[in-house]
DNA sequence: TTAAATAATGAACATTTGTTCAATAAAATT
DNA sequence: AATTTTATTGAACAAATGTTCATTATTTAA
């Protein structure tokens, strides 16, 4: 009869800790596609089985890396709202912003996962096109001193990028011309930013930290 | 004397070809990473040494292949412009729109790339989770029924994303508190919807079609 | 504290990878 | 058409991968 498995055993978890540490210490001076499995149990310590007991391949290791730091990115998002009990523009646009310190905040980690190829180049290959192309337009219209056009570019370009992906995700089935016609909405709509609401209780939708969260209210209205 | 190279050679051209086509293939029904090498050249009918030849790992390989996809991409996003003499906001849009034909033209494609996990699940982790918080947000935001709030998010989650790679790679040359106002900026400033400009030369800075590219007047002021 | 459960080990194994090399085939140049 | 150049082949190789299994060590639950 299997036991009731109320916590993880310490021998997992110091396992995986060491895997994971052996990981990010390689990919410091390593390519990612160049790290072995054998690389990483000898500075973990642990035997090569270990390894394939709980991951089938050093990608799994990276995304339980990559959990922790998604957690965070959650947490500094949330934060704002926690101050507060009305939505307001500064809280909205303050929960953004403060993505930008957290990417600060873990930023070592960041450069790490997007300069090492740890994923494959093929989106950030068509960021950086979009890019290309939307700079190339902006140069014949910017005219405002305060904004940074790289940045408006790859903002603009990787907002097309979402566009695509969600379509994508959802199996095509809108028309290239209802994509369209949404970004011009998108383009055009300004309404958001004068409207004013109640603050309503917000699930976590993803189930990524399934450990600490309580049931709560999912059904507030 | 090593022999002035003109063209490439056919034999190479064929090779290309077929490990490209096998490859593709291969990922209809096989998950990206579960494909070898082996599995690729077998069905290419070509020695494993051919491969190693031209490329260093199969990324390399699907590179070549999203190579020509974004020479698609981009001539797809150019094309508005082919017929017009100046800029206006209806080129810039409809440039902008003619990419999603482009993603539909090629859709199979970019279903097979984008969900083969061909790209480790990094970026595409980062988007959702920035999407699923734009969603909360807009839920209580939301009053324009003319607006696909799912799309919203989404274009919202990456356009931030967008930011965030520019910033890495600029190795965070910029301060959050910049990057926060910069967004802030993004989402207020509306100018760009009524200045019209005259028309310039467009090189192409991403150096992908070295083949076919005449050297035209680059510096064209 | 003890017994049951299970994780980690080390060794062995077939497979796959990545690389080399001389022989052969195909293409480009003259 | 003859010759030079170069790509592909097939075979062989060490190294790494992925898997297995009985043994040992550690942790958990009673």
């Amino acid at each position: 009869m299997p036991r009731k498995t109320t916590t993880t055993d310490r021998r997992i978890q110091k396992s995986k800790m060491a895997l994971q540490e052996s990981l990010l210490s390689l990919m410091q001076t390593n390519d990612f596609k160049e790290i072995t499995i054998t690389d990483i149990v000898l500075r973990a310590n642990l035997n090569r089985g270990t390894f394939y007991k709980h991951y089938q391949y050093k990608e799994e290791l990276l995304d339980e890396i990559v959990d922790d730091v998604i957690t965070d990115l959650i947490a500094s998002y949330r934060e704002p709202y926690q101050h507060t009990d009305t939505f307001a523009l500064k809280d909205l646009t303050s929960s953004a912003i403060k993505i930008f310190d957290h990417v600060e905040k873990n930023a070592t980690f960041y450069t790490l996962v997007m300069k090492s190829r740890a994923l494959s180049g093929f989106q950030i290959r068509i960021g950086n096109e979009l890019k290309q192309l939307a700079l190339q337009d902006l140069d014949n219209w910017q005219s405002n001193p305060d904004i940074n056009y790289e940045l408006y570019a790859s903002y603009q370009a990787y907002a097309i990028l979402g566009m695509i992906m969600e379509w994508i995700q959802d199996d095509y089935k809108y028309t290239a011309k209802y994509m369209a016609k949404q970004l011009l909405a998108f383009l055009q709509d300004r309404r958001m930013n004068t409207v004013y609401r109640t603050k309503r209780q917000m699930p976590h939708p993803t189930g990524l930290h399934q450990e600490g969260d309580r049931p709560d209210d999912i059904h507030a209205k």
